[in-house]
DNA sequence: CATTCATTCAATTGTTTCGTTGAATGTTTA
DNA sequence: TAAACATTCAACGAAACAATTGAATGAATG
């Protein structure tokens, strides 16, 4: 039957659309990255409630959000479905294919430094050895919601006053929000001028987690910097 | 830079808006099968030549068909880029997680037997042990185009008058265009009821050739039904 | 039980997109 | 060089969408 087909195009369609405005993709990122309440990820994106509101009930009918309430604020979340990885094979084709994205990339991150990222096998594997430091440079309260176990939580703002939390002998590995937050990289550029060895996780926090690795979750327990300088 | 990164997402949401439309989508589909003129592809989606071309042209510029002229007529083809992988993460999302595309794919196509698909990778095993017919059942035209190498070409229409052509004593793999695409659940059902041991093959054509496997091109040679019954 | 607060709804306006029509472009054929 | 043909362009009206405003909901607090 021709219907059932048109049916599902129709069904695609809609979800594309939904993805399609720079506003919910960002909202996605924001919400990937832990739950988020309606007034935050209004701050976070420079919207009113209102237009922050209607976006998100808009991912929330095609399920790529979910919400539920929590007192008097209403929480978001990523939803069920493999929303990583659709946004992720979004992101391969902007980047393979449209000479835009590839130069706006190339001229925003490469000036940067040429700052190539470590795996996330590559680090487990380091990991086992104990030979690496993780930092995670995202704000405190994204760290409590989950984290690559062993994790350092430095905010990147606090990063210049809390130096002496990383051990200057071992290599540093920095990680943040995904592959287009910046918070990494300005760590990465910040610490080599001053002699770290650090390189950058690839992408970061929600595609590890999609990538089926290990989280650790709740209040940190006292990080264990091992400090021997 | 803030800008860098919303202006990622404005190329982003630009990619997921050109594919968030039915027409466009099923334009993608028509085309990844082969080359095609403006012309058939207007008539393959009911539309007149006017939209049709719009929104070939919509599609060209995300880079995701590309055109040629042939004479006085235009063909599209698939783009370069990852584009089965992205709309095949569409359709992954999709079918896990909304509950009207589950509903529409399991009342159309499970009504039509739960004909469980044989893997690409099985049909390459398969294939080396030389014990299986491959059968494609979609119009010749796609068929001169590309097919699985070996493979036997009876549309769909012809297959009735045309049962001689195919071995009843191996077990026989049919395709066609992709996971939507109903010729091979026909053909299979068909055959199937007159006694055929016959099976699908995972997803379609433009799937197999993303994932690498060899394709014969040009004017069949003679094929090689090696009737034994 | 009234108030406060976060969120959602409803109505409005300006912008973008879709499909149609008919003319323009550029290539082949006569 | 003119006619035929496939495709694209340009202009239009209808429909969908985005953002704003202000009112409505519904849970928590006093």
């Amino acid at each position: 039957m021709a219907s059932a087909k048109s049916l599902i195009f129709a069904e695609l369609a809609e979800i594309a659309r939904t993805i399609g405005h720079p506003h919910r993709l960002e909202l996605i990122e924001h919400v990937s990255q832990g739950e988020r309440s309606v007034e935050r990820l209004a701050a976070l994106i420079g919207q009113s409630m209102a237009n922050t509101s209607q976006h998100l009930q808009h991912l929330r009918r095609s399920g790529l959000v979910q919400s539920r309430r929590d007192g008097k604020r209403i929480l978001y979340r990523l939803g069920d479905g493999p929303v990583i990885p659709l946004l992720t094979s979004l992101r391969q084709y902007a980047e393979d294919s449209r000479a835009e994205v590839r130069g706006i990339v190339a001229d925003y991150f490469d000036r940067l430094d040429r700052l190539e990222p470590i795996s996330r096998t590559e680090l487990v594997a380091r990991l086992r050895e104990e030979n690496v430091t993780v930092l995670d440079v995202r704000p405190k309260e994204e760290f409590d919601l989950g984290r690559i176990p062993g994790a350092v939580n430095v905010p990147l703002e606090e990063l210049e006053k809390r130096l002496s939390e990383l051990p200057a002998d071992t290599e540093t590995v920095a990680y943040c929000r995904g592959p287009y937050c910046i918070l990494s990289f300005e760590a990465v550029a910040a610490l080599r001028t001053k002699g770290y060895r650090i390189r950058r996780l690839e992408d970061g926090f929600p595609e590890w987690v999609d990538a089926g690795f290990a989280v650790e979750r709740g209040p940190s327990v006292a990080p264990r910097p091992a400090r021997s300088n």
